[in-house]
DNA sequence: GTAACAATATGATATTAATCATCATTTTAA
DNA sequence: TTAAAATGATGATTAATATCATATTGTTAC
């Protein structure tokens, strides 16, 4: 392979540690102890691969990588992060710079070379102007074929209108429809043993929902409702399987929605789990302002109080907390304004 | 159509209601105002469907089912439970009973209505020996094909071995494979920006992780962990897109794992979101003995504390208590064994 | 037009669980 | 072999949030 890999690092131990380790895995390695001298020998033997600690005296990682990024000859090298465990942030901001991947120490041998070899790979794949398109299943997607049949999936079917806080199916109900919000909100519950409810999910127009069941034979696990008047399409089952097992850049599409969605709720779970009130009050604002596309919304102060998963009265008492530190404003009919947006974002706890 | 339907139904408002509904429907209707009524009126005319009422005096909903269920001329009724919406239990019951489906009080016309209608189209098509094996995705599966293509995958790869802790690879990284759990048990976590963990799954032999990022070209959105010491067989993921694009029996089994997985996660927000810290230590303990397949566990507190989503001195506290009230024991090696693993599933609020 | 009900809001209180601190063991690393 | 670190456990304190109660206003039904 003798693959050139330079190592910008400045705690002695783990460079010598390291080009040692590499050594012995068959690359040529280049050592620099600092970002400035990192930089020069990059420019000078254009390395295949660069490995950068991100704390460094003088010129740190990120400022490495931002001078690398700007020399046609350097730009393509891939670039992987060393660092620390404790800086969880570092690792956004550098991936946002245009890193390839990162590495925390201390790490672990094996994993250090594994990614090494597969960012050295993907690399050379690159340089043959193989595989631009991503290394998952995207790259077998047609997106437009898929959305095309989306969208005969949803044409010309009945149409039906639902008013607010209507029940649109309950838990252990078979699946009759699949349903496509033309306009309105609907949410998805779930209501526990003690009769508490909480909100899994708001759909917006132009999504679908109520297709899990269909998924997995099974009843549904969730109730819907609508959160204001609506207009739902609805779609019969049988259309939605056959495309899903028939078409396969419909089922790859399908596959990746619903990766997408486990992933977004398991980020949800954590919010759950160590969050405050005030956060998770604030999230729900902000999820449905999105939800509505609009910073001014009508909500009952249940329904948020079910998506924050916090008693209606706390909820409230949250609510009146923003409005007196201006973050938002609560009209004469109990509308809510968005006022701060970014500061409801960034909830510190 | 001209469907017959029986409605048993106590209230006299509820059950002239219906009849008026269902007689506008064009349904042929027949009516009994007590469980006893209804049974009798049910072996007589033997009707194309059953509406009844949970709560009623002398003979309630259940016994009605019991009984119809062992008659062969109306075992095969589809069979509508009309329950409050309070009583929520109730529906598990009777669908485990046997019941069909059921509706809650009060109900919304046009979904009674559809129900009705799915229900005996349903029944129309078995009785037609038609569509015996499910009405959604699952009767396209093969399910023994796509297993086989499973076994295939996981074939003749390389055993890695990992220790205890042992960190498998870290959020933001790019995926390099795909894990298969040949012993021991993995842990998959989120770390928020206050560094607090948050375990969202555990992974047993036998057990496939890591794919979520290739099905969405994305890098990890979690982290994985050893729990104890483990083997782990590693899949290119070359292997397993190619597969679950090119073999639609393995696509439509993920796709079904998958909604399987996002309706257990939803399950576990509302769980964490209202249950108390005893419940959620309660669920975990039973979470990590499901995993171990075993009552006997050495588990680090700070694993449970991370899967239940409480402080560790908290999750000690919860175990401490479990054990004074005979719940669980905790040997001289820390090691908990679930002794009522009954009551640990029943945990009250 | 009035009673009943739903929705928002807020006060008072109780409960839960996190945090900080300390200590005894056990395990790991030097 | 010894020091350092990790682990489990418990006490004391504090902070967060649920619960119960009540008031006000607006809305709906008869």
């Amino acid at each position: 392979m003798e693959a050139k890999i330079l190592i910008i690092e400045d705690n002695q131990d783990v460079r010598e540690n390291l080009e040692e380790l590499l050594q012995l895995s068959g690359y040529t390695v280049l050592v620099a102890p600092n970002g400035k001298v990192g930089t020069a020998l990059a420019l000078k033997h254009v390395p295949d691969l660069i490995l950068c600690d991100v704390m460094m005296p003088e010129l740190d990682g990120f400022g490495v990588l931002r001078i690398l990024s700007n020399h046609p000859s350097t730009m393509d090298i891939p670039f992987i992060f060393l660092t620390a465990k404790t800086e969880k942030e570092d690792f956004r901001k550098g991936m946002g710079l245009g890193a390839d991947d990162y590495i925390t120490k201390p790490y672990d041998d094996i994993q250090l070379l594994d990614t090494l070899e597969i960012r050295l790979k993907k690399s050379a794949r690159i340089k043959k102007s193989f595989d631009k398109s991503g290394y998952g299943l995207q790259r077998f997607i047609d997106e437009t074929k898929a959305q095309k049949e989306f969208e005969k999936l949803i044409e010309n079917r009945e149409i039906r209108k639902y008013s607010k806080k209507d029940i649109i199916y309950d838990a252990g109900q078979y699946p009759k429809w699949l349903y496509y919000v033309v306009n309105g909100s609907v949410k998805t519950y779930l209501i526990n043993e003690f009769g508490k409810e909480y909100t899994t999910n708001i759909y917006a127009p132009g999504e679908i929902f109520g297709y899990l069941p269909l998924l997995m034979d099974a009843t549904y696990h969730d109730n819907a409702a609508t959160i204001d008047d609506c207009e739902l399409k609805l779609i019969p089952i049988e259309d939605f399987t056959l495309l899903l097992f028939n078409n396969r850049e419909f089922a790859a599409t399908y596959i990746k929605n619903l990766a997408t969605r486990t992933t977004e709720i398991e980020a949800q779970m954590i919010d759950i789990a160590y969050s405050s009130v005030r956060k998770r009050v604030a999230n729900a604002l902000l999820k449905f302002s999105k939800s509505k596309n609009c910073t001014s919304m009508s909500i009952l102060r249940d329904d948020i109080a079910n998506l924050a998963g916090a008693a209606k009265e706390t909820t409230i008492r949250t609510l009146s907390d923003f409005k007196s530190e201006g973050l938002i404003n609560i009209d004469d009919n109990n509308k809510i304004e968005l006022l701060r947006i970014d500061k409801l974002h960034q909830m510190p706890q």
